[in-house]
DNA sequence: TGCTAATCGAGACGGTACGTCTAGTCTTTTT
DNA sequence: AAAAAGACTAGACGTACCGTCTCGATTAGCA
């Protein structure tokens, strides 16, 4: 039966292969980029990693904990800091779509979306994933606000919402591709609504 | 066994049956219901509207045919007018969230979004919704225009953007519950941010 | 995805595809004769067979089922009639053991008897043969009856239990080279055991 | 979790440690009584004894081997002497019946049997054992002989044969539960048929 | 009125993927 | 130095759906 096991890549004995993790999440992204989120599937990631479906498992309990590996792995989205929050905001936006646009990223972060609708384990990983961004996108209002150009009451937290609402919702209705006018003029809207009276 | 759903249909002619229509959307609304869009599959849909598979495939060639059809057949959520934008605006999200979690289109809306991440078509449909959608929420910023709420030079699509964006996000990430509280000040920044200098 | 569906064989609608089954009757000898008890999964069958695996469960419940239909295929042993009743048992073990030796219904039923030993239905299905096969077998007994070859009070089941757990036990421990004189010395035996007093 | 077979053994040095040994061999005994042939693995056998799978291959290259160990270990069935050889005959083949019935012997008979259709090593081992039932059970006949109820030129190891099939085929059919008379009559049959003239 | 064509429920088909289980090999850790 | 422990590749298990196809029954409208 099993006699001409481990072929290729071999086990380093009782402690976890890092070459093993890395060929399967590499080979995850490589399905997401080559089939995209229909075509992502535990098994298609064991067959192109040369790995055991159980090793998969064993790892990632979920294909959304696998997704949220492999976007991990992504370089992260800079966020600007122009010293004036327009700016920032509209930056980070435009860096955001560009990110999501030009790599593997958008797709899987899509995937990940699409995933939590139908799997707990997977809307509580976004979740949990949010929560970390949104403090982030807060700290450009925390600095706006330490310059004065945001008033002193205002819910950082809300604000983040409404960027991310409008960053997700273009990345789920394929409109990455938005004019720098239009998102300048939907950031507007929110900062000076946020300003100083 | 034994669904309520058209037990006891009858004509099978040369026409087509329109309660076997009936039957099959009926049944698609009812499996998202009960089993959201996790446990929604044709096969699932065809055993509960005793219908054959192919029936459903001869007029919806896909699942998010299914689902688009079942999404319209969706009572739509009502437009309050107070003579007020943000209490307008306020009224619409809390309508919308409410609907949202106490009827299936929640979970009909959550899956066509997923859905559209995977298949054109779903995408493409979920597009054109949207465009009425988005006009129809500009309206309360077109009459709010008219009272001298919103300065003139205000792009109105921008603002129904955000406004859904932040309501979709809400709903793909199960924040339906939100406290008006916070829907109020997230509406107010939006609000203040186009009012008149 | 399943696009390219039904290459080969062809489904012909509603009712079993006699085709398909033989396809997979056959493959499943094949394999049995090429790899062995050992190698004999329904996956390979369905490779083999290029046929899906819920199309054999569906029909086959389990591997029993299948191993059995299989050796049920194999043309059967002749029972000789010499009008002498140890020539008789002595030629159908004669003809059993070079069946079972030169065809591959040996090894399909050892498997069989292999697998009864860990699956309920497999021993249930080879009980339902075994009984068919024991009647089969008295009947040279009541042959020996009416030519008062044999005691009137004998019970032919029993001397059929005696013959086939001979036969048995020989196919079990490879022993199916048996000289026809040790053969005949075991069922004379028994013969002379049964004979008129 | 937490089984009853060794749980707090401690030493796992550099020397063979025989507590592990009995482990794995009473947890295979225990996993056959309690799971039967179906349920006996390497893997069940290595959890029950709170071994790693390596320790078990290392000592027994199959499960066939181990098998062999378990059924070794089994008490062995008395052979009576009654100084009447069908009572002697009927007494043993009682006996084994019972013993295969009340003990994880029958179990691991079945086991070994079965296994030996699909590995060579249990085949051999099998039949090495056999070979020595074969002789002890021939004795019984030996015994006849010398009393004069059995004729000179009688193989005993043909007679041996004959019961043992019986034997066999009763555990392999799940007929341990024959009622003593047609344990007798079958006996019988082949008594008679070894008498002398 | 009788034929033809469309439609229906039903379900078989070849497939893919699921998540779990076991086989047998390999290496690290522990004693 | 060797036993223990566990990770590893590989692949079978039996189930759920996919989307396609054919069957046999049923009905509407044309001839």
């Amino acid at each position: 039966m099993g006699e001409a096991a481990t072929r290729g890549r071999k086990s380093i004995g009782a402690k976890r292969n890092p070459e093993s993790a890395d060929a399967i999440v590499e080979a995850a992204e490589a399905v997401l980029r080559e089939a995209g989120y229909a075509g992502f599937s535990i098994e298609a990631v064991a067959r192109r990693a040369r790995a055991g479906k159980p090793t998969i498992y064993r790892w990632w309990p979920s294909k959304a904990a696998l997704l949220i590996e492999v976007y991990q792995r992504q370089k992260r989205v800079e966020t600007p800091d122009t010293g004036n929050v327009e700016d920032d905001l509209v930056g980070f936006l435009k860096n955001l779509f560009a990110h999501w646009r030009d790599t593997p990223s958008g797709n899987i972060f899509r995937s990940l979306v699409a995933e939590a609708q139908s799997d707990e384990t997977a809307a509580a990983a976004l979740a949990e994933y949010s929560k970390g961004r949104r403090s982030h996108t807060g700290l450009m209002i925390e600095r706006a606000r330490a310059r004065g150009e945001v008033a002193a009451d205002i819910d950082g937290a809300i604000v983040a919402d409404l960027i991310a609402s409008y960053a997700w919702r273009h990345l789920l209705t394929n409109r990455l591709d938005e004019h720098e006018a239009t998102i300048r003029t939907a950031v507007r809207y929110v900062v000076r609504g946020i300003g100083p009276a």
